[in-house]
DNA sequence: TCAGACTTTTGATCTGAGTCAAAACCCCGT
DNA sequence: ACGGGGTTTTGACTCAGATCAAAAGTCTGA
């Protein structure tokens, strides 16, 4: 199983058909980014822009940063500034209680967009770790509103993607709620493999990039409940596992776990 | 206990200083809405607008709308048109999903904003019910992004509203995620406790306007799981429960069970 | 005012997931 | 190539909360 060349997960090599490029060791601020040849672009910004627009739009994107796997990019009780895209690389948030709980509140990858809960208070109230090495884009939020005053797509757009988040927050919330193990972990590969394939990468096929203890909390699940139910999938010939290597035999099998068919 | 002139919950009564008043039976499209004389604009309204700005943002809130108990403001899969903002009573909005399972995802109140979910789709993605006779101020989204792009204050509103919503959800997640039964209860209960305090009501005395299942909807717990809880912390004497007359006798203990104390 | 439906409480029992423990596995840096 | 730390799997047992059931309470509308 698992052909070393299969197309499974966003790596840098996907990425980086990018002219204006970053050298290792550059420093952020000069970085002169370009929008308009990213192939995240239709991922992280509005459609149907003129060229103009366009230009201006990517004024916002300040710089770039480069995150180590295992760093932070931002984390609880720091000041807010700025919205955060996705290059490369993965991201879990999490958000701690006062006694050390934590959980895992979303797991993220390129194109997508952190640091949106920092705008209500000016300070960020959760931690944003790179679960690989990672690049994001620097949108610093001041601009964002000056510049959607003047460009209505781009207001349309941050609308968008705020109540994008709390949609998807409104499903898991259903999911810990209401559904069973086997039900959250299902739903939650259909979710990851449905994302990675909007990224043009397997439909069938993906590496994990969290270890089963972040996918148990993010689930509401202990690690070991995570372990046993990829296990129960493999034996079901549902999935086949190994370590972090998925590859999903069966799909309808998956949806139907998500959502019982009442049966004849 | 709970002496019936206690000021425990909002009622018609409390937010009625209202000058330019809608008549029962008084069209929507009728009414001059005045939110400068709204004594809950300070909660969905932006603060320190000049006057001009003020009159305004007048224009935003179209009509109003009153809900019968029981009915719904919005239902999922309808068209998105506005955001509604509560002048009186209580809501829950629900998702469902496609078998049929449901969860409440928010109980709301006077000053709250309800719709942003519908945002991202053009269309709702959830329920929003009445749990008592309400009205609200119907505000038509493309309005608001009108008068955003001139007046920044309310530009600025319209975001932190929405962060705060995807803020609030990352606390349910952790709840739903990693707490017991005692911690979610005495969570909620605190949680709306200092909602209507804020309101100006009781901090210790509620009356709840949602049903066990719908508040163990909301907690991932079934109705008889938040009976029993009721019911132990009664014995415990952290609170008095008689159907939904709730006080509270003692916070502390309260708060010490949803942020369970290392003890020495 | 009353009937009937909904809501809430409480008891008894069951079960899915948690806990504790140990072994296997794998990856990484030196 | 090896050692050691983190990760994953699996087993045995426990328990918090679910389920099933029945009775009591209470609200509502005719």
């Amino acid at each position: 199983m698992m052909e070393p060349d299969t197309k499974s997960h966003p790596g840098a090599e996907a990425l980086a058909a990018i002219p204006v490029k970053a050298d290792a060791g550059m420093s952020a601020h000069a970085i002169k980014v370009a929008c308009s040849n990213c192939n995240l672009r239709e991922l992280c910004m509005p459609l149907g822009l003129t060229t103009e627009e366009l230009d201006r739009i990517e004024d916002v994107v300040a710089s770039r940063r480069k995150i180590k796997r295992g760093s932070l990019l931002f984390r609880n009780g720091e000041k807010f500034t700025s919205l955060y895209a996705i290059r490369t690389g993965f991201f879990k948030t999490c958000v701690a209680s006062e006694d050390g709980r934590d959980q895992v509140t979303s797991f993220q990858m390129a194109g997508e967009v952190m640091g949106l809960d920092g705008i209500v208070n000016d300070h960020h109230t959760c931690d944003a770790i790179a679960l690989e090495d990672a690049e994001v884009c620097i949108m610093p939020f001041d601009r964002i509103e000056e510049l959607s005053r003047e460009v209505n797509a781009l207001q349309r757009h941050v609308h968008k993607i705020m109540s994008r988040e709390i949609v998807r927050e409104n499903g898991v919330m259903l999911l810990l709620g209401s559904m069973r193990a086997e039900e959250r972990l299902a739903a939650f590969l259909l979710n990851l493999v449905q994302r990675l394939h909007a990224r043009g990468f397997s439909q069938s096929e993906l590496i994990l990039r969290m270890t089963r203890e972040e996918i148990g909390s993010y689930l509401g699940l202990k690690l070991e409940t995570v372990s046993r139910t990829f296990s129960k999938f493999a034996e079901d010939g549902i999935v086949e596992v190994k370590q972090r290597h998925v590859r999903i035999l069966n799909t309808d099998s998956l949806k139907d776990i998500v959502n019982p068919k009442v049966c004849n």
